[in-house]
DNA sequence: CGCGCGACTGCATAATCATGTGATACCGCG
DNA sequence: CGCGGTATCACATGATTATGCAGTCGCGCG
């Protein structure tokens, strides 16, 4: 029974993918299950070869990476797909991780980092450089600056313990397991969730999970 | 001109305060401006205290962490703020790089990854904890999968009806309001609903809709 | 001091949700 | 044809939610 991360390579220039091959190969742990200068045949590659981690370039003939991260991702969603790129632009940035890459490298990431990524990815993390973490986070939509913002009224009139609640709601959570969760009784939260809704103008639990999700109330 | 990096800290935990405030001001090349352990006077204390780096605990009495964050990005934005938490939840993390954040680390990080993420940040980067790298990454809309889809599994999976149902749910409509719009009967509401819950692998009205909000199911 | 507020608690009750079991009708597919 | 899936429906039961009423305690404020 084998035990190493099995990585298999898709990068199209030669003398990367020959460096890359080389230092998978030569890395305990690891085992080079294939390295392809194109993803068009990524599913039966993929199938076959049976890897736990791909490396794939952005930018190949054929089909690009991210077409082929989906392909990958759509049959064998489990494994994990580092995205390389030479470049740091936002729309691949985010089409990479819209289309559910587990990590994201630059391809002057030094060989001992690379396989830190690697062990990074398999342990459930997203390996990212760090230029590419910046831009993830700036991929998203800022929320409205706080001072007197009429929308965070809502927001502003929950006491902290109500805040801390309605989070837990929105994590799918009962009222015993509130109770259980912040060791206070089911009538405190039955009180709490009451004083919520109030302040909400809502009715029901999913009115008020509903309202603090599209408003970004906890 | 003083070059090392100012970093403020607000941290509620009075020993967890201790240890980073020693970590910090015995590293080279960073200076400790201040330890507090509320944000209630965040706005001054960063007029005053002109921090670069402000690592801020994501709950405290008072004013939390997020809000705190965007008090500073709304007063000044080329503060770098790396969010603490105990805890990895997927709206934390939301509401924080929503909020702004530069990086977002659990508090358990060691003290060396902590010093390597302030620089990181400084430098440009966002650090993150691996796991929440991982959440970040997912906190992404999936794009629709392409033609031969198995990802969206979710998503493609519920039937134009089930949708259907699934939107009165998220803007707070009970089974008998459901049933009265769609003119059918509560019961087969239920069934709808208990479909809707295997699919989506939740247990609860609450659940589903969080869910759907989150993920674009509707 | 009284007041308002937040956190906490209890009890009773009704409404609503969640689950299991069963069923019919219709459609498309091999 | 049988099968699987969708839409529809019913009944019974237990669990959970929502509401009303009541209360205590601590805190800050005029």
């Amino acid at each position: 029974m084998e035990t190493s991360t099995r990585v298999l390579i898709y990068e199209d220039n030669p003398d990367l993918q020959a460096s890359l091959s080389q230092l998978i190969a030569g890395a305990p742990g690891l085992s080079l299950v294939g390295a392809f200068g194109n993803c068009t045949q990524v599913t039966t590659d993929v199938a076959r070869l049976q890897p736990h981690v791909v490396l794939m370039d952005i930018d190949m003939p054929g089909i690009n990476g991210i077409e082929g991260l989906r392909r990958i991702k759509a049959n064998a969603p489990t494994i994990n797909v580092v995205m390389l790129t030479v470049f740091e632009e936002n729309d691949r940035v985010f089409g990479a991780v819209c289309a559910g890459a587990d990590g994201y490298l630059l391809k002057k990431t030094p060989p001992a980092r690379l396989l830190e990524a690697i062990s990074e990815v398999r342990a459930g993390g997203a390996p990212m450089t760090p230029a590419i973490a910046r831009q993830v986070l700036q991929l998203f939509p800022k929320a409205p600056a706080s001072p007197s913002a009429g929308n965070d009224e809502s927001a502003a009139n929950l006491s902290a313990r109500e805040r801390e609640i309605l989070r837990l709601l929105v994590e799918g959570y009962s009222y015993k397991m509130i109770a259980a969760d912040r060791g206070i009784s089911i009538d405190t939260v039955r009180s709490h969730i009451k004083k919520i809704y109030e302040k909400l103008h809502v009715r029901s639990m999913t009115e008020a999970v509903s309202k603090a999700l599209r408003q970004g109330l906890t």
